[in-house]
DNA sequence: GAGCTCTGTTTTGAATGCAAAAATGAACTT
DNA sequence: AAGTTCATTTTTGCATTCAAAACAGAGCTC
């Protein structure tokens, strides 16, 4: 097994919550389970420990990263500051091509939406938005967006999805694609950055924080 | 030796330019010079390789990255982007103490561009970004910034600095003073945009490119 | 009975050893 | 002489080993 490849199945088991948040990372089991020895795991942790995922604490093991509600407050700044710049660029480099894929995409979106399907409608959400960081073209800004998505996604939540808000989201990504296709860069930064802003009110507001007596309600499997 | 430092002495070796970009990392040379065994260096490497500085070849060891235009385009791209954002966030944020900090490290700053000390103005220039950075008060986005300049730093390059270019950043850097002084956070993200849009023009002008035959030219100790 | 100390166990972090892959280079072919 | 092939050497990647640090728990002190 390749060394990326390590990195990628612990990212994987982390990001899937198999590990929660602050609890510990058992080596031995873990190499057992991906038939490494220590030295290539522990490789592969140093990596995700510099990427946040993991925290190391010198002499006393490694513990899958615990997020505060300052951690998830600054991932989403940041996060919408890539966005936000990835649309920029993506509306002076993408093609039509890219163009139609999103607003299939989108439909696709839409139609979970009518739906009712959460899951759907999350997947669908998220394939938008890395499209649109891929038509940036920019694949240092796609790395860092991936690894500030990550460690958010890592904390599995579930908001409390109203009609409202659920509704408010749908017509954002109109406004997004709308923005896209017109390649109306500056425009689309705006409602990326809005659209992120009422994400992370959400989030915040429904009370994450990934403390001792609190991580348990708002995590799904 | 700690493993944060192993990966730092490292990172400042590449910084430094001592492995020039391209060139192989000499494996039992740095083990015996950093006085570790390979465990620990592969360990470093690994992570240094997660950040873009070095590059795993599998079965044919580790190089020092090198960067194309490409790859420096698209790192002062996300360069610009992160400190528009920071700028926002410290005008939000800054406190009056940082603000006159700031504005003391911009005296010094103009004192060495008076003196047309270029090694010591941009010290100065660094201190200052790093500063706004740092106000803005969040640990991701220093992180983050922090490795996008490395990179762009490790390409250790001297622009033809034309006195009037100078003079542009000198004045560039008054607004952005002034900005944060006024806590205009928008302004703050225009003007440092453009700042930082002049010196990648500066860069890519001058003909940066880590390739084979070009490398020499650009390079200071 | 609470807290401390000391000892045996476990776990971590790093050095070493070993098999496999790549690089080197000498002999051979054309 | 240029290119190819094969044996030798070197380097890489990983498993194992080993010392030191943290942990656990029994016994001791007060």
């Amino acid at each position: 097994m390749l060394h990326d490849e390590v990195v990628n199945r612990i990212r994987a088991i982390l990001l899937d919550g198999e590990i929660p948040p602050g609890a510990r990372i058992p080596e031995r089991e873990l190499c057992e389970r991906l038939e490494i020895s220590r030295t290539p795991l522990r490789e592969a942790l140093k990596v995700l420990a510099a990427e946040g995922l993991v925290q190391l604490l010198p002499h006393r093991g490694s513990r899958a990263a615990k997020l505060t509600d300052k951690d998830m407050r600054d991932l989403f700044e940041v996060c919408q500051g890539l966005e936000a710049l990835a649309g920029e660029l993506a509306c002076e480099r993408i093609s039509d091509a890219e163009i139609d894929a999103i607003a299939a995409a989108h439909a696709d979106m839409v139609q979970h939406y009518r739906e009712r399907d959460l899951i759907q409608y999350y997947r669908g959400n998220r394939a938008i938005h890395e499209a649109i960081v891929t038509a940036a073209g920019n694949p240092v800004l796609a790395g860092l967006y991936a690894s500030v998505t990550a460690r958010i996604r890592r904390a599995r939540y579930v908001t409390p999805m109203t009609a409202q808000r659920w509704a408010l989201a749908v017509k954002e990504h109109e406004a997004i694609l709308n923005a896209l296709q017109r390649r109306d860069g500056v425009g689309l930064a705006h409602i990326l950055r809005a659209h992120l802003r009422h994400k992370r009110e959400e989030v915040l507001q429904a009370g994450f924080a990934e403390t001792e007596g609190n991580d348990v309600t708002l995590r799904i499997a």
